[in-house]
DNA sequence: AAGTGAGCCAACCGCTATTTC
DNA sequence: TGAAATAGCGGTTGGCTCACT
């Protein structure tokens, strides 16, 4: 028997590729994501899928607007650091290197255009957000670490930095992101992970034997089929 | 109502770092 | 210890959406 699989697929994944992504990150962990491509039937790179993983399917992942907080966050972590995208990230509870590189790119753009409107070109310095209103919050670098860390915060290998001289710590911070998060919306990342469909076809999963599971590398269209049924009685 | 441009986000690419054998 | 494989990171781009004209 021979899988015909030739292209490597490329572009917008869909929601079928998604749930088989899960479904197999989930029993072989998120590391492996070579073998992940190759199992799952995904015409995907390795590194397609881990990305998606990351940036989009990771259960931890908060979505939606940017808080006040964040924002400062970023601004001030930038400042630190430069362009560490997943350094940042990592203090950033949910949100992903690409999500605080995208948010820094329009945010930085827009900074700069009003700059240009609002400040004479002698007044700049090494600051990249002088014009910014959140300035005052960004110059004084209250931020030190409490360990607090994103879901994919490995801990690490420098965050002495932070650790430093401030008097208004993490813990500040991430209370004042509590409580304003009470306007920001935290969902599943794909509309599927909530669903009853979803916990259904984990129960299936978790269920199967080693050879159930052996099988199911030639079945996953089994699991989309079911994915859809359970999704179709969600939805209506 | 249609056209256009800007903003935003998802995904790819190339390079580097780390792990495994 | 070195080579190969794999994972991770940062930069870039393409396409979709929405506001404005």
């Amino acid at each position: 028997m021979k899988m015909v699989q030739d292209e490597v697929r490329k572009g917008p994944w869909t929601e079928q590729e998604d749930v088989l992504l899960v479904n197999f990150v989930h029993l072989f962990g998120d590391r492996r994501w070579d073998f992940i491509a190759k199992v799952s039937g995904l015409n995907r790179t390795g590194k397609s899928c881990r990305l998606r993983w990351v940036n989009y399917l990771h259960p931890g992942l908060k979505r939606g607007k940017m808080t006040l907080h964040e924002e400062r966050l970023v601004l001030e972590l930038h400042a630190k650091w430069g362009n560490r995208w997943s350094r940042i990230a990592r203090k950033l509870p949910g949100r992903t290197d690409n999500e605080v590189k995208n948010y820094w790119r329009t945010h930085m753009r827009k900074k700069a255009q009003e700059k240009k409107q609002a400040v004479s070109p002698s007044s700049s310095s090494s600051n990249c957000h002088s014009s910014s209103s959140t300035v005052t919050a960004v110059e004084s670098s209250p931020f030190s670490d409490t360990g607090k860390a994103s879901f994919y915060d490995t801990g690490g290998p420098n965050m002495a930095g932070l650790e430093d001289e401030h008097g208004y710590s993490m813990d500040d911070i991430w209370k004042d992101i509590d409580m304003s998060e009470e306007n920001t919306i935290i969902k599943p990342l794909s509309p599927s992970m909530a669903s009853p469909s979803w916990e259904y076809c984990w129960d299936s999963l978790w269920k199967m034997d080693d050879e159930e599971e052996s099988k199911m590398f030639f079945n996953t269209n089994q699991l989309v089929s079911r994915y859809e049924y359970g999704k179709a009685s969600v939805t209506g």
